[in-house]
DNA sequence: ACCTGTGTTACGCGG
DNA sequence: CCGCGTAGCACAGGT
């Protein structure tokens, strides 16, 4: 890992072409190769290029003094043109970060919805999960006990409007039953989607993460 | 812009939860108060926040006599534990960065060819940029003085079948003239783009761009 | 290698 | 301020 410091300018080439005029920025090159270019805000860096071409860093002093680096793979090009280097620091890391642990991602939903599927309703018995349509596969099939149908149950971490989408789509796609429920369960039902769903007559709920025993029931449509 | 390089723990509660083991890794913190922490591979940061939270950085130093600190939003929280700090690298930045100028954009394009209609086909007139026809607007509206009447050109940096359809969208929509004519630009017209094209009879011209004078036509549709 | 879906998408633009 | 679409999307997972 290393981190410099520099007045400096920018070019890429590769996917799309871009500059970047002469200004302070920082560079970050990783252990894989991966290197980015940052201003002093946001979180996104310039310009970047992702490590392919590990070690393919070619340092050049230009015949006007001006070093620059060269990144290549065989799709893109970034040249980094130094005026003035105001700090340079490097790090040595084993690569090896044991990465990042979510919580409460769509996957995990679903796992402990296959687990607890009548905390939606007592009535609902658990299928399985991504039980395939003619449409695509809907994330979980149940059983409601009181009206006597399947319901085609689509979870989302944060549900917008496509998941209605999504839903109208497996539900026009089920032809192993004559007639089908259908419902959305996210962490957050979006505003707009609320209306939407009310207006194309699916119910949703949204779950809440409980630190003891698993999510909730947190709110849900009319009836 | 402040750069740490140290063994540390992280945790990350907002728009989704988690949690980083302690491990070596970058942190970032950049003078519009974002903060990202990033491990020795890829382009994408492990955790971020943004820095809507201008100045909310908050040193504390707990019992054990670890350093963390603590980024804090109404929504968001990101917390970084300190186990050891390798490397620690400040650096002034006036926040003025010129920011990134991309090239062979659409709307440079389009600029260029309202200034340059000719290369097209020397009979071209340029007459206006967003000319609005009954199904929305299209993005030059020039006139053939070999044919004597109208032509649509939309420009596209990457030119597929749906720009097809708004072509035909607008050659419906345009009721001003008894006659218009379509022509589609771009830098890359698909090769499905290329076939659908001729059959729905839609001429069309890729552009490449000429460092000295800007753009020229590379290829055409044959007439 | 290519394709598909997800993301704490980020980010800019229009309303 | 919020919803929407784009991105050099990045990245993980499957075929």
């Amino acid at each position: 890992m290393r981190f410099v410091f520099a007045l400096c300018e920018v070019s890429y080439s590769g996917r799309g072409d871009t500059t970047l005029p002469l200004y302070e920025r920082a560079i970050l090159v990783k252990g894989d190769g991966t290197v980015s270019v940052h201003s002093d805000k946001g979180i996104k860096p310039l310009n970047y290029m992702n490590g392919g071409a590990r070690g393919n860093m070619v340092e050049h002093v230009d015949n006007k003094g001006l070093k620059t680096w060269t990144f290549e793979n065989s799709k893109e090009t970034l040249v980094i043109t130094f005026h003035r280097i105001y700090s340079d620091t490097q790090c040595d890391v084993p690569n090896n970060d044991p990465g990042l642990k979510h919580d409460g991602t769509e996957s995990q939903i679903q796992e402990f919805l296959s687990k607890n599927i009548k905390i939606l309703k007592p009535e609902y018995k658990f299928i399985k999960r991504e039980y395939r349509t003619d449409n695509g596969p809907v994330d979980i099939l149940a059983y409601d006990e009181a009206k006597e149908k399947h319901v085609l149950i689509e979870v989302k971490r944060v549900a917008t409007t496509s998941a209605l989408h999504q839903i109208k789509k497996y539900v026009d796609g089920t032809t192993e039953f004559d007639e089908v429920d259908a419902l959305l369960v996210a962490i957050d039902v979006r505003p707009k989607t609320r209306e939407k769903a009310a207006k194309m007559g699916y119910p949703w709920m949204q779950l809440s993460k409980d630190d003891v025993s698993g999510f909730f029931v947190s709110e849900k449509s009319d009836d």
